[in-house]
RNA sequence: GGAGAGAUGGGUGAGUGGCUGAAACCAGCAGUUUGCUAAACUGCCGUACUGGAAACGGUACCGGGGGUUCGAAUCCCCCUCUCUCCGCCA
């Protein structure tokens, strides 16, 4: 959520960072924004200024009472009728408008940071750099859905059977590669400095509006209605959520998180050929690594996440490139986004593995999550995360590039962990 | 799921209608004393909104929401959560 001090202090500023988001009449609803804030502090008060005034007369009443002198009190008592009534009618008001601010508020998203290019669509997401050699393949080679049939790793038609689409289950090899990639992500995260978490995979609705899934995403989220829960569309939630309603001491940041959850996603309206097999799954792994960080580290921090997170694909040996998204393409709450795409050799395409942010203050301000300057002024810190990785279509690109005639050779890394070198 | 007890500031915990934004203690911060450490002493020590250049004010907040009252941490109603006992159970 953005900061009513900053819309107010730097509003042109404001809705041209709004605009370069694609922001549909960022002008009139920041203005109609500022408009209610001068409001609200105009009711406010004159309501503070009637409160004090009942304050005082409730006060005097009790004086009088105690020395006996009830007459007076009575006659005060009368008098706050009619400023009780106004009150009253100004707190309505002014609740009123709150309600009205806080809506207006949750419906902007973040501003972009100036390095972000302008643009509408993926197409227009920046490359930043590219690594690795992309392997040639024996003629023949096949897809991943199709080398998990061959082998018999990932069943989808099992998944179907036992819950639906989106949902496989792995097996013999193919369970073991998830399980040595969850411990090999959460081993380099321990070594990076990440202190491990296991947070809840159900959250209420409290943590889903402190990171920005709520409201108005909620459709993305699988909904346990008969308690009000949602499952996790990401680690994110849980993780972030842990630092919720916290003055956090100076000398403990930044602070370090990394967890692995299941996640669950909707993913109401997507289908045709571009999310088959474990392109795009309801039910995936993912290790996430979390920071909370002062203001002015926040883009140090980054960076250095996404080196980390290039360092895990480096050691898959896998070819990445990382993309700057562009103005249109990034999430609600980001403020700047890096996109780690793996290149699935038998598909052709780029698949997005890993996707790293700086939020800034956007769900700090939501999860009041502050540090105090040495000044001793409570600030907001900043919040930033990103995959470490996500296990699907990491799987998808080690199964198709590595394909071999006569099986599929696994990343060295990951020998020890999985007790095996090769698939097939 | 049943029965009971409870939820107060960073922590412990007092407070059953006005003198309580909240005692006391602990932790924390600043200082005095001290050869150093320890101890002792003094002061400070919640959050948000708001007025003000500032000094300094105003309002709200004692789990959340509503109500009674001139006045609520304190009384009433609803909700949530925690604890204890019982039941069930990995």
């Amino acid at each position: 959520m953005l900061q009513l001090t900053v819309l107010r202090e730097q509003t042109d500023f404001v809705v041209a960072a709004l605009n370069k988001k694609n922001y549909k009449n960022a002008a009139q609803e920041v203005a109609a924004l500022l408009e209610l804030d001068q409001q609200r502090r105009q009711v406010q008060n004159e309501h503070d200024e009637l409160q004090s005034r009942a304050n005082s007369i409730a006060k005097e009443i009790g004086a009088l009472m105690k020395s006996g002198e009830r007459e007076k009190a009575e006659s005060l008592k009368s008098e706050t009728s009619e400023l009780k009534q106004r009150t009253k009618t100004l707190a309505e008001q002014l609740s009123a408008i709150e309600d009205e601010i806080q809506k207006a508020l949750y419906k902007l998203p973040n501003l972009p940071h100036e390095s972000v290019p302008a643009g509408r669509t993926a197409e227009d997401n920046e490359v930043v750099l590219q690594h690795g050699e992309i392997p040639t393949l024996h003629a023949g080679a096949l897809p991943h859905w199709e080398l998990i049939k061959q082998y018999d790793i990932i069943d989808f038609d099992l998944g179907n059977k036992i819950t639906g689409a989106g949902f496989p289950v792995y097996k013999k090899q193919g369970a073991r590669l998830q399980r040595a990639l969850i411990n090999f992500f959460l081993d380099e995260a321990m070594k990076a400095g990440y202190m491990e978490v296991q947070p809840p995979i159900l959250i209420n609705e409290a943590s889903g509006y402190g990171t920005g899934q709520l409201p108005d995403k909620e459709g993305q989220m699988y909904h346990a209605t008969a308690d009000n829960l949602y499952l996790i569309p990401t680690a994110e939630v849980p993780i972030t959520n842990i630092y919720r309603d916290e003055i956090v001491p100076v000398d403990k940041l930044p602070i370090k998180n990394a967890g692995y959850t299941p996640c669950f996603r909707r993913e109401a309206g997507s289908w045709g050929a571009d999310v088959r097999g474990l392109n795009r799954l309801h039910q995936f792994d993912k290790v996430e690594i979390v920071q909370i960080s002062l203001p002015e580290k926040s883009y140090e921090i980054l960076e250095e996440m996404s080196s980390y997170i290039q360092s895990l694909l480096q050691k898959l040996e896998l070819p990445y490139r990382v993309l700057r998204l562009c103005g249109g393409d990034m999430g609600f709450t980001s403020a700047l986004t890096y996109d780690m795409e793996v290149y699935s050799t038998a598909q052709g395409r780029w698949l997005e593995v890993s996707s790293c942010s700086n939020f800034e203050t956007y769900q700090a301000n939501r999860l009041k999550l502050r540090y105090k300057t040495e000044s001793g002024k409570t600030q907001l810190l900043h919040t930033l995360n990103g995959s470490a990785l996500a296990l699907p279509r990491i799987v998808a690109a080690i199964l198709e590039n590595n394909q071999t005639p006569d099986g599929i050779n696994m990343p060295k890394v990951l020998h020890p962990y999985l007790g095996f070198e090769k698939i097939g």
